[in-house]
DNA sequence: AAGACGAAAGTGGTTGA
DNA sequence: TCAACAACTTTCGTCTT
C-alpha cells in the first residue's frame, strides 16, 4: 500500500504523531493539528433495505454496534426455503415470521433512525470510529432498557455520543454537542446522567489535558506555548486548583497564561470562545493560577522583554 | 477604542435535612 | 421536597494600554 508521507503544512515537518485513540494528527515540531478530526474512510456500506428488495448479503461483515442489528441479524427464512417444509412445519414458520416483524420493528426501526442520526453527529464532529462504536452501543443499551421512553430520541443519541467521547478521553463540550445535534445543552446533559447512571457506566470527570491540544491548536499556538500550558495544569493540579471547576475553564486558564509567558499574547475573548467559556471565568481561573503558582514573575518577565 | 478587570445579580445543578 | 450552596454566566461600569 502506498502509504503517502504527510507534511505538516504549516511547518512542513514530517514529525507527525498519530494519536489513534482521539483521531488527532499532531505536528510534534509546531504543536499544530492537522486532523483532529479524522474521518474514517472505511465501509460505508447501506443499512437499510432489509425490509424488501434484495436480500443482504451479510456474509462476513464485521460485528458493529453501528448496524442496527449489530451485523448479526436472525432471519426467520426466504419463501424460497419453503419448498423444503412440510405443511405442519409450514404454519410455524409464517408463525415465525410475523413474530419477527412484531418485535423486532419498533425497536429496530428505532434503532435505525437513531443510529443514522448518530451517524450524522458523528461524522459532523468528526469523531473517531471507536468513539462512534461506543455511542451506538450506549445507546443500544439504553433502548433495550425502554431509556428512551418519554426522552426524544435525538437527545439520547447525543447523550450517548458525549458519553462515549467522555470515556475515550477525546471529549467534546456540550456546546459542540449541541451545536451538531441541535439539542440544548441542559437536555444532552440530563440524558447523559441519566443514561449513565441507569446504565452504571462509570465516567471520569474529564481531564483539562484533554482539552489542550485542540483549544491550543483553534488558537494557533505554538507548540512551546501548548507543553507550557500543559506543565501549568500539572502544577494547578497539584494546588488542588482544579478539583471542582469546569475542566474547560481551567483549560482555558492554562492556555492563556501560556500564551502571555510565550508572548503570544491572545485575547480572553479569544480563548474563552474557543473554550466555550466566558472570560469571566478565564479570568478567575487566571488569578488562581498567578497567585498560587506564582506564575506573574515570568509573565512579568516576558513582558519586559518586549519592551 | 479595545481589552482587561471586578462587582453584582441570575441560572441550573448538587447536596443534605 | 426544599433550601443552602458552589460554579459559572451575564451584564455593566471602570481602569489600562
Amino acid at each position: 500500500m502506498p502509504e503517502m508521507i504527510k507534511k505538516c503544512p504549516e511547518c512542513a515537518s514530517i514529525n507527525l504523531f498519530w494519536n489513534r485513540e482521539k483521531g488527532e494528527v499532531i505536528c510534534k515540531d509546531c504543536g499544530l493539528v492537522i486532523e483532529d478530526k479524522m474521518v474514517d474512510h472505511g465501509q460505508e456500506w447501506r443499512e437499510f433495505d432489509p425490509e424488501s428488495g434484495e436480500r443482504k448479503r451479510r456474509t462476513g461483515a464485521p460485528m458493529t454496534y453501528t448496524q442496527y442489528d449489530q451485523g448479526l441479524g436472525t432471519e426467520v427464512g426466504h419463501t424460497g426455503d419453503l419448498f423444503k417444509l412440510k405443511s405442519k412445519d409450514r404454519n410455524k414458520f409464517f408463525r415465525l415470521r410475523k413474530w419477527q416483524s412484531r418485535i423486532s420493528t419498533a425497536i429496530e426501526r428505532n434503532l435505525k433512525l437513531a443510529l443514522a442520526e448518530l451517524k450524522r453527529v458523528s461524522s459532523y464532529l468528526k469523531l473517531p470510529k471507536s468513539v462512534e462504536e461506543e455511542s451506538a452501543r450506549i445507546y443500544t443499551l439504553a433502548v433495550q432498557r425502554g431509556l428512551v421512553r418519554g426522552r426524544s430520541m435525538e437527545s439520547v443519541v447525543a447523550g450517548a455520543l458525549y458519553a462515549a467521547c467522555r470515556r475515550h478521553d477525546v471529549p467534546r463540550t456540550l456546546d459542540e454537542l449541541s451545536e451538531a445535534s441541535g439539542i440544548e445543552k441542559k437536555e444532552i446533559g440530563r440524558t447523559y446522567r441519566f443514561v449513565t447512571r441507569e446504565l452504571g457506566i462509570s465516567i471520569m470527570p474529564s481531564n483539562p489535558a484533554d482539552y489542550i491540544a485542540r483549544f491550543a491548536s483553534a488558537l494557533k499556538l505554538s507548540a512551546e506555548a501548548q507543553s507550557k500550558s500543559v506543565e501549568i495544569l500539572e502544577a494547578a493540579q497539584k494546588a488542588e486548583l482544579t478539583s471542582g471547576r469546569g475542566p474547560t475553564g481551567i483549560a482555558a486558564a492554562a492556555l492563556y497564561v501560556s500564551a502571555l509567558i510565550n508572548g503570544e499574547k491572545r485575547t480572553q475573548r479569544e480563548v474563552a470562545d474557543v473554550a466555550g467559556v466566558t472570560e469571566v471565568t478565564i479570568r478567575n481561573r487566571y488569578k488562581e493560577l498567578l497567585e498560587k503558582l506564582k506564575l506573574d514573575k515570568d509573565v512579568k518577565k516576558t513582558k519586559k522583554r518586549k519592551k
